[in-house]
DNA sequence: CCCATGTCCTGCCAGC
DNA sequence: TGCTGGCAGGACATGG
């Protein structure tokens, strides 16, 4: 499940191997990740491209190749991107690869294809895979306590769904936002409108953290997730609540509690996040 | 605009 | 032991 320092390592591991590679060779071992265009002109328009520079945005990795195109990738729950020699195996369900100048090799394989990809000219193939209706980077100067609060305010969802909700903060996912939560002592259930000044401004303080802190180990590795090197992140030693119902509360020892909210398992300490 | 629900997909694991 | 049903969840489509 790569949320957003997830792909932030596999943009920074990526980084050294791919930027300023030329694309030599593009094939589609299966049609369905190509979102756009269809396939086969996926195929044709990629050769001889090199690859300006990679980015992310939220969950989005994004490659901007010559001639104003850009690559838009979304690893959905289970999508792996790395890069490697030619001559090692490809895992199962490896569905589009791309050689590069110089011989290497970047890989998309993802086992439950939630995952998604897009080229196309920019900014249309932004619109297209919808980054413009993307909220706000919650590393970068514009997320505000301020911001935060007017995002919760007027809302009757609880602050959980809205934390999840990509049009508000883009690229925190289930785990990030449990373990937010919980550094921030709110309960997830809470009404979003219902937050005081300082329980904002502590929430705002505790997105920034768990993501920073996620990016320092390298993400999450449960189970699927490796960045562009194949090496598996440590943060999953790091965790306070996530995945760790009916285990001891770091903080108070009272036991980690499981319910669902929106679809997702949530894991909160009812003392802690009362 | 807001919100709830259904859908996609495969690997894994509890339970029989 | 071997099968099966349910669960995991990111984002979007749909409907109220």
């Amino acid at each position: 499940m790569p949320e957003l320092p997830e792909v932030e390592t596999i943009k920074r591991t990526l980084k050294p191997k791919v930027e300023g590679r030329v694309i030599e060779g593009v094939e589609v071992l299966n049609p369905a990740v190509v979102c756009s265009p269809s396939p086969e002109e996926f195929c044709s328009l990629l050769p001889e491209k090199r690859i300006l520079d990679i980015g992310r945005r939220g969950k989005y990795l994004l490659w901007q190749v010559d001639g104003g195109h850009a690559l838009v990738w979304h690893l959905g729950m289970t999508g792996r991107l790395t890069v490697s020699s030619p001559g090692v195996p490809l895992e199962p369900h490896t569905h589009v690869l791309l050689t590069l100048d110089g011989g290497l090799q970047v890989r998309y394989a993802d086992p439950r294809r939630f995952g998604r990809c897009y080229l196309g000219p920019v900014p249309g193939v932004f619109t297209l895979a919808g980054l413009d209706r993307l909220g706000v980077e919650p590393l970068s100067p514009e997320f505000t306590p301020e911001g935060l609060k007017g995002l919760l305010a007027g809302r009757r969802r609880c602050v959980k769904e809205v934390l999840l909700d990509q049009h508000c903060l883009a690229g925190l996912g289930n785990i990030y936002c449990d373990e937010a939560l919980f550094e921030a002592g709110i309960h997830p259930l809470r009404p979003s409108c219902t937050l005081t000044v300082g329980e904002v401004a502590r929430l705002h303080r505790a997105i920034r953290k768990v993501l920073e802190d996620g990016i320092c180990h390298g993400g999450t590795s449960i189970r699927d997730y490796i960045d562009g090197d194949g090496k598996r992140g440590c943060h999953q030693e790091y965790l306070a609540v996530y995945g760790r119902a009916g285990q001891p509360c770091p903080r108070c020892g009272g036991p980690v509690e499981r319910l669902v909210v929106g679809g997702r398992g949530t894991h909160f300490c009812r003392r802690c996040q009362g």
